[in-house]
DNA sequence: GTCTATATGTTGATAGAC
DNA sequence: GTCTATCAACATATAGAC
């Protein structure tokens, strides 16, 4: 692997544990260079913070692409929970929901504004995709269209939710695995009756 | 006001904006004053964050409470209601989101333990309140017991999932109020009829 | 209680040798 | 492409005068 490469590999972990307040010295003590072979890259820390957020930010849009055409397997009422899982365990896996926590805090206020406005042109689009999902998996239910919307965002919620439910306990004894079960058993039962 | 009092207070803005890695002068030029005369009031800048993440968590804590006793005066079937739209203008006065968001990524990790901790106990105290303004609230819906527990513990993710969103979409334009009242109708309807 | 002066380390970034 | 040397600015913290 090059070094640019490596360089934003490491800086993917060190976003993730210090935000935007890592240091040039911390990303070349990772890679194992010295602070001034990182400018030979990249012009700069704000320049490399960027290019990490979109590739994490496009890793995550190629990631749930792949999944909405392998849930197209399962069988229609499996697919929206199957989709719920993967999504937990994609944040679960390293520390990707620090990683995303900390792009929202951003100090630099041009680079968090950026981010945002990529965050948000994210989910938008992945809204729009999920919103099909669901009118396809819930077609016999006696949902409304406009109801389906309303579904959609709480699906969203309830995940965004259950990511500060893990921050909040990322250092104490806690049965993850049967509090995500509960709280999908949870959604679901509520939307079905609906 | 005397001086330690309104370091507390300025502190309580700048760890909302720059999180753990606010500064000493950042503090000192906000009170006014001249960097070592803050060590005059606290022994250094661990002691004065962990201070006011201390007052900020009693404070949301008697926030809830005063709200817990003032809804009685309500009509039963409004409480949640208002108490959810009480929930969230705490929040979005002022940096307080952002501040709580802070709260759960301090790099320091002893310091973020113990908040996280905090964090934990204020909520389970909180989850065990709302638990019996629930119960009290629902009492002719046909929600079984062990059904309010799962309800209540929505009536967390979506206020969570909520202040992610408010967080996300912070420097953009945003209906914000429509938002909030689109996702307090989804819950309220799904409640409602389980 | 607040200050000046100072110690000691770290920050992001650049110049220029190899 | 990587390095050493260097920079000015900043960090947390302390000693001691007033």
């Amino acid at each position: 692997m090059d070094t640019k490469e490596e360089i934003l590999k490491n800086v993917n972990t060190l976003f993730a544990q210090k935000g935007y307040s890592l240091s040039m010295s911390d990303i070349a003590k990772s890679v194992g260079i010295k602070v001034p072979s990182i400018y030979n890259h990249f012009t700069g820390k704000d320049e490399i913070i960027w290019t990490a957020i979109q590739i994490e930010v496009a890793d995550f849009f190629e990631f749930m692409d792949m999944e909405l055409i392998q849930i197209n397997a399962t069988p229609s009422l499996e697919r929206l929970k199957l989709l719920f899982y993967s999504i937990i365990q994609y944040f679960a896996y390293g520390d990707k929901i620090q990683f995303w926590r900390n792009m929202s805090l951003i100090s630099n206020l041009e680079l968090r504004k950026n981010t945002n406005a990529l965050i948000c042109d994210m989910e938008n689009n992945m809204y729009k995709k999920l919103q099909m999902i669901f009118i396809e998996c819930l077609p016999d239910k006696k949902t409304e269209y406009e109801n389906i919307e309303d579904i959609v965002l709480f699906y969203f919620l309830m995940i965004k939710g259950l990511l500060d439910v893990m921050i909040t306990h990322q250092d104490i004894q806690f049965e993850l695995s049967t509090y995500i079960d509960k709280i999908w058993n949870t959604y679901w039962g509520l939307i079905s009756r609906a």
